[in-house]
DNA sequence: TTCTTATTTAAGCAAATACTTAAATACAAT
DNA sequence: ATTGTATTTAAGTATTTGCTTAAATAAGAA
């Protein structure tokens, strides 16, 4: 596994002690928090995200309709949010809409910020 | 490609058509803003960058140890990061150090703060 | 120049991800 | 009960991603 044909001369010992420390005792957040991550890092989701960050509520078959996607692949997309709690859905007969959770919705906003002011190619 | 077995009654057209153009205005930005999330959407590469928030500079070698992984993984790691801007170099002598560029710096500071307080766990 | 250290790059493989199709579930209306 | 609408779930496939190994590049030291 481990390669270690790099054995510095200048290497900070204690900076890499000190860091091995940080890394092991936040270990399960890092996990967590990229999980999180990984679900917006995805060009679908970010849209869906947005959409209900701008409309408030959606159902699956809106964003069928919007985005020009399959119901099925839509409702996986919705399903993975929800379960890691960026969405939460109410029932109206029928219908299930979606809508952001107010913790995500906090989170998420400076980058949909960035994406209301379309200001994001030239900024980062 | 469509599967459109849900035509809704009720289904708001205005706000279909709404979402449609918001979608296509700003769809390039879309993909830029979630190819650099998923970037940060995972968990080794999410370390680096908060190592490098904390500590200021780190060496490929440096990370290779912390994180107890091979050199060439965390390089192709850093050349992802660097390519898309989150990182940047210095060279010193045969030692190349890595650092978050401002912009990400700022971008990301919220997530690291969470991290920083260790509290993601109990908040999202 | 040759050797060592530090890092990158290329190729290959295994695991994860996103989408498709088809079947299943849930509820409302007839 | 049966039909239609809205959505989810399961299974299969193709693409992407992350890691391994090995070779290549770059720079300082002998």
């Amino acid at each position: 596994m481990e390669n270690n044909s790099c054995i510095r001369q200048q290497a900070d010992i204690e900076q890499i002690n000190r860091c091995k420390d940080t890394v092991s005792e936040l270990s399960e957040s890092f996990d967590y928090l990229a999980n999180g991550l990984s679900l917006v890092g995805n060009s679908v989701r970010l849209k869906i995200l947005y959409l209900l960050f701008e409309e408030k509520r959606l159902c699956v078959c809106d964003l069928s309709d919007i985005l020009g996607m399959n119901i099925s692949a839509i409702s996986q997309h919705l399903r993975k949010m929800k379960d890691r709690n960026l969405l939460q859905t109410e029932r109206d007969a029928q219908t299930i809409f979606y809508s952001l959770t107010t913790e995500y919705e906090k989170l998420l906003n400076p980058f949909f910020e960035i994406l209301d002011e379309n200001k994001i190619l030239e900024t980062i």
